[in-house]
DNA sequence: ATAAAAGGAGCGAACGCTCGCTATATGCGG
DNA sequence: CCGCATATAGCGAGCGTTCGCTCCTTTTAT
């Protein structure tokens, strides 16, 4: 019953294998040869970034807050990354490279079927979300501060997610099998469900919710909504 | 037909109502006299708050910021306020109780049909979040790194409003008129569909999404998802 | 022995916040 | 209606602190 990613997402994913890709596409920035040494240390800063933002803020989180975390000196970290710009750079990219490249490789066998589609799609953002939570909760709050070119990456990693989202719904929609009134729109609907697991998850641990029953709720959720059983009901409100 | 709000909401919800409440709280702490001028002041320099908060967050806005964007003087300024945190308790408080407030009192002829009831809270409260969007924007955000005290105040918010959103829920069901596998869960994933038009309205800007289409497609959303498909007609309309 | 890596004192700038001062408004006897 | 005393509101240089960041030294690994 359950999907995808058990195949290669919790393999691929993880804070070892992103720490070597930054690693490789910021090679000429930092001064650390040792491949080993770099991707631990870099494991090690990019945790302690993590950690200390996502309870205090990135800004609020100084310098010498991460070399205390971490174990190295102020010296140190600067082996690492150039300053705090790049630091907040390097953790977006990886996560708007990471989603990207997770949504866009569905397994074949789901891609003929729009339902199945969708369900693929909802339930592998949510675990990839569960599996990077802290990158993912850095990335949607710290957004809003992000010097322009981080904010661009920001912006069309979300919406390329709507974009795979909306273009199921249209395939759904075309073969009868989904009743929308506005496929942009209803994908617009379905990212906050999934978003709501990684930026909230505090409330559903006090509420003994387990990302399975969250999955099961925002399928099903989400298909009784837009599924062509009956024609939709018409919209209640009258505006104007 | 527009249910809710028309009626008292627009009017007893603005900037300068609630700075008047705020105000009434912190008369002690608060040294300036004379009510136009505290009021007046107090509204400048808390939109100048959410302003410049939203776009870089709390603790990147200084008081020298706020000073400038709001013409005061530093020492002006802590005639208004204790220090940074008594300002982020100020408008805190001041959210959390408007929009129990304003939750908490559907007009009667809304009360007696379970989904004319959660259409109400729906647009309730996207239309609230609209006049009063840079503040529910900084609650959001900024929640995380509240002090203890305030902490809980947000939590308890976002407890009460889904404990509102499920009580009706759990009203519907009992009359036959939804079908729910868990009252709570379903509660919590229409949170996130209220609070998006908020937190990411940028991007509804941007896509040309009005007010009124968003409510408009929340509640047939909604309605679609948690209907009893048999008996009852998706949407009834006013019926005891 | 030599290069790579980590260390940490120190720099100028900017922070939250204070405090002694000035400017403005208000109340009142002449 | 005035001129003056007092209270209220606002000002901004300056305090101690902490920030991001640099750079020279020491340690470690080869």
């Amino acid at each position: 019953m359950s999907y995808p990613s058990r195949n290669g997402l919790t393999a691929n994913v993880s804070t070892e294998v992103l720490c070597g890709r930054i690693l490789e596409r910021h090679r000429d920035a930092i001064r650390v040869q040792k491949t080993h040494i770099a991707v631990a240390n870099l494991a090690r800063i990019i945790d302690a970034t993590l950690k200390l933002s996502n309870r205090q803020g990135f800004q609020a989180t100084t310098l010498r807050d991460l070399a205390k975390t971490t174990g190295l000196s102020m010296g140190g970290l600067y082996s690492y990354f150039s300053g705090k710009p790049m630091l907040l750079s390097m953790i977006l990219r990886e996560v708007a490279s990471t989603v990207a490249d997770v949504l866009s490789k569905p397994p074949q066998e789901v891609t003929i079927d729009a339902a199945a589609h969708l369900r693929w799609l909802i339930e592998s953002h949510i675990r990839l979300t569960e599996t990077l939570q802290p990158w993912f909760v850095f990335a949607y709050m710290e957004a809003k501060a992000f010097p322009p070119a981080e904010r661009r990456i920001a912006i069309d990693s979300e919406a390329l997610t709507e974009a795979i989202i909306a273009r199921v719904l249209e395939q759904g929609a075309a073969a009868g099998i989904f009743a929308l009134s506005d496929v942009g729109l209803t994908a617009a609907l379905i990212k906050p469900l999934l978003q709501d697991w990684y930026v909230k998850r505090a409330k559903y641990r006090r509420r003994g919710i387990s990302i399975d029953t969250y999955i099961a709720a925002v399928i099903s959720f989400v298909t009784a909504a837009i599924s062509a059983k009956e024609p939709t009901p018409a919209v209640p409100v009258d505006l104007a």
